[in-house]
DNA sequence: CTAGGTTGATTACGCCGTAAACATGAATAG
DNA sequence: CTATTCATGTTTACGGCGTAATCAACCTAG
């Protein structure tokens, strides 16, 4: 996949595979420039430094979540347009494990705008989306704050935990038995606490959100 | 404040008040050093490298946790249990809205312990306590899952809200009028947007979380 | 064909984390 | 009391980082 020219969606295409493929801490400027058989500095005619390109991941990301299937149609209720942005984010979460971290953290262009749902435009289809199911101003503003946090909590922990990282190693022991000797009750609970039903809580998590949405509303 | 010895944890408190002042990017083993009016290699007699620092600011917050005065004596139910953690973890985001991110976002040293509740101690307490006032183990475990769950969602964006960190700059317009000319929802709404309720927000989902917690318990 | 602008390459600078060797002063053993 | 050990901080050095500045090659317009 060699090309002609540089060009700077390729270059934000290319970080994201390299960091979905290598973690956040591998991306450098040289290297980059290595998967696309240029020199580092070659990029800095496309994009301005590091931040910005992190920044331009970020927002290629969220803005592709527009391309999502589950977003090319018209939802017919607004708790159907919830659930469909939120499925849409999670499998963003999921495929880019390793970059949510980024979507969720990095400061967004105005305090305004919240992670995971941080571009302008993304706020203007959830606010006006809303609206056209009958949202008063100040209910759309409340749902899109309450949602946004929820995709955040729910999504980032998930995201953290498939993506081992290479952690701390310590000693070439056990690498996953700490003593738990003086913590009977995480002991006792140990296979519970490491049972996954992301899927499942997630759901259930956003049900209730929409519950509670739904029974705050203005009449 | 001279020392005429180096120690761990006066390291890191050091480097959690330096990231405080300047912000996680500005530490460096460099500058630590500087501060402690040491050279940066004498850290490293009682640290094993950057990873290692902030891994220890991270517990050191944590742990920090259960001197807070909210913990310091028995609640009298869980609901109110939960209602001190969550105010006391919410107090240590406010308090450190930099390192924060930190907290929520660095890999915890086992994949079931979750953020910000990242330690085998705070899960130990967590889990005991919803036991003592009759929780079941999958209650208990379930709690601990959705409870986490909420406190990085609304923590998380609430730190970054108090987090200027010197976005873009852009050009030296406005720096924080967009064109808004395509978003008219955005336009319209951007009052209300702007307001802060944080206080409020967090406490009626707390409380929602609550009587989720209540309705989906074990009889 | 030529002039100018765009794109990538080269070179260089200062800062980073940290490995390794060294210095020093306090604790300990004889 | 002296000699030795060991813990602690210093010095030096290395490779890698982001990126400023300069340069060379190429496309394109006239």
């Amino acid at each position: 996949m060699v090309q002609q020219r540089l060009d700077r969606t390729q270059i934000v295409e290319s970080a994201i595979a390299f960091v979905d493929a290598c973690g956040l801490g591998e991306l450098t400027m040289r290297r980059l420039g290595t998967v696309l058989e240029v020199e580092a500095m070659a990029l800095y005619r496309h994009i301005s430094g590091r931040a910005d390109l992190l920044e331009a991941m970020v927002d290629e990301l969220i803005d592709g979540l527009f391309d999502d299937e589950l977003m090319t149609e018209d939802a017919h209720s607004w708790e159907e347009y919830l659930q469909r942005v939120a499925n849409a984010t999670r499998k963003l979460a999921i495929g880019h494990p390793r970059i949510f971290p980024l979507i969720a953290t990095q400061p967004p262009a105005a305090p305004w705008l919240r992670p995971p749902l941080r571009s302008v435009r993304w706020v203007e289809e959830f606010l006006s989306s809303l609206q056209r199911f009958g949202f008063s101003d100040r209910d759309a503003v409340a749902a899109y704050k309450s949602f946004t946090s929820f995709l955040v909590g729910a999504l980032l922990l998930h995201a953290a935990s498939l993506t081992p990282e290479a952690i701390g190693d310590e000693d070439a022991e056990a690498s996953s038995e700490t003593d738990l000797g003086q913590y009977p009750t995480v002991q006792r609970l140990q296979d519970l606490l490491r049972e996954d039903h992301t899927q499942r809580e997630f759901d259930d998590a956003l049900d209730d959100l929409i519950e509670r949405i739904r029974t705050s509303r203005d009449k």
